[in-house]
DNA sequence: CTCAACTCTTACCAACTGGTAAACATTTGG
DNA sequence: CCAAATGTTTACCAGTTGGTAAGAGTTGAG
């Protein structure tokens, strides 16, 4: 449980130490507050889980406050990086909403702590992250919604309502991790498995494109 | 804030007045709980909320648990009556869907709160509820899975996969509750208005019964 | 009217909360 | 090797946490 603070034969810098400490703390810190959210958590439960005291954890982050808010700062970072997929593809709707889709299940899939942070704070209210949500996730969605609307101009597909499409696609896809224990009750699993993601991103893709795409996919009978 | 305690011309009953209080206590608690789960929320918060003291909450209910399992099985028992629509209506598949994502909207729409204690016991891996998750939503949902497999096999409609079509369904109602304060900043509005839900219904709906439904359904094109 | 049951309040408690101050230990640049 | 910068620990704090014990008010049935 405890960490070792002294490395193996070849001596650790000391500003490599303290980010990997600084990490590791954030990544506890994930951990837990995806739990039991912001007010369920406390430093010395934080502290504990990386094996050092709270004070410590005061040492690099000046409040409980200021970690909670490095660590959805890492969120996300994290989530960005996962939905570029429209605008990338804003040639070919298709592969675009395929390739978005997959991204989205896989961030759930690789990330779900993430994901369940984001969550968390979004159920609350988003108090302290109304900002940041304004500030880097609009700016991404909005220019997705102005995809979609391009596409319908050009006659390329239906015309849907894309802020709601994208509610949707969101939602669905942040399922997989948020309400993991609920889809595995369903499912009659202890752990969701690949295929299990594999299923769900079938029927959502299917979904979607049956709506939104003109012409049928070449998706198999 | 304080409530009064002493009615009004008619004397109330001893009993009436106990459940009353009772009730009260549950809705706050249900209030504070969905906005910063469990451990965000402290029975001194509550009691402040409810005008009476914390300790006075100790006798009606004889801990925070206690409280809070309370709290999750009314939420449950509203979340299950807005859930009948598929059984209800097997004979038909476009009505029993429409009814179905109508019921779930709604739901999200009168009841947000509870909306929100559901979903941070899910996300917090349901460690009170998993139990009667399992005996109290699981049959319903197998129910519902059953009816899409028998509407699959008469050939009635395309065969899909029910489970994840549930978690589909689920998440994307639920979100227009959990998830409203990001909903409200995609949409630029500072609330949600009955529109936002009948454009979200419409959308979902439409994206169901193209993808189950082997025939068209009659939806203005 | 009386008394027992019921409701509510006061007084506590030990454990824990986030946070501060300062002493101590360790590295590192010069 | 030394001093200054960088980490870590110890000691402490006032406020809050969930929970207990016991007393004070209030009510209704007989």
């Amino acid at each position: 449980m405890a960490i070792k603070r002294k490395p193996g034969p070849v001596r650790e810098k000391r500003s490599d130490s303290r980010e990997r400490l600084e990490q590791e703390i954030l990544e506890a810190a994930k951990r837990l507050f995806a739990q039991r959210g912001f007010g369920g958590v406390s430093l010395d439960h934080i502290a504990r889980e990386v094996g050092t005291a709270k004070q410590n954890l005061l040492y690099y982050f000046s409040s409980k406050e200021a970690l909670y808010r490095r660590v959805l700062h890492g969120v996300l970072d994290v989530w960005l990086s996962y939905m570029a997929a429209i605008t990338e593809n804003a040639d070919n709707p298709e592969r675009a909403l395929r390739r978005y889709i997959a991204g989205k299940l896989r961030f759930s899939r690789e990330h779900p702590f993430d994901s369940r942070v984001y969550a968390n704070e979004v159920i609350s209210g988003a108090p302290l992250f109304a900002q940041e949500i304004r500030d880097r996730v609009l700016p991404a969605l909005q220019a997705d919604i102005a995809v979609f609307n391009q596409w319908a101009e050009q006659g390329v597909c239906r015309k849907v309502d894309a802020a709601h499409l994208m509610v949707i696609l969101w939602s669905s896809t942040q399922a997989y991790a948020d309400f993991a224990s609920q889809i595995c009750l369903v499912l009659g699993k202890s752990e969701m498995e690949p295929e299990d993601f594999a299923a769900g991103e079938q029927l959502l893709v299917d979904m979607v494109l049956r709506t939104v795409l003109r012409v049928p996919a070449q998706t198999p009978p």
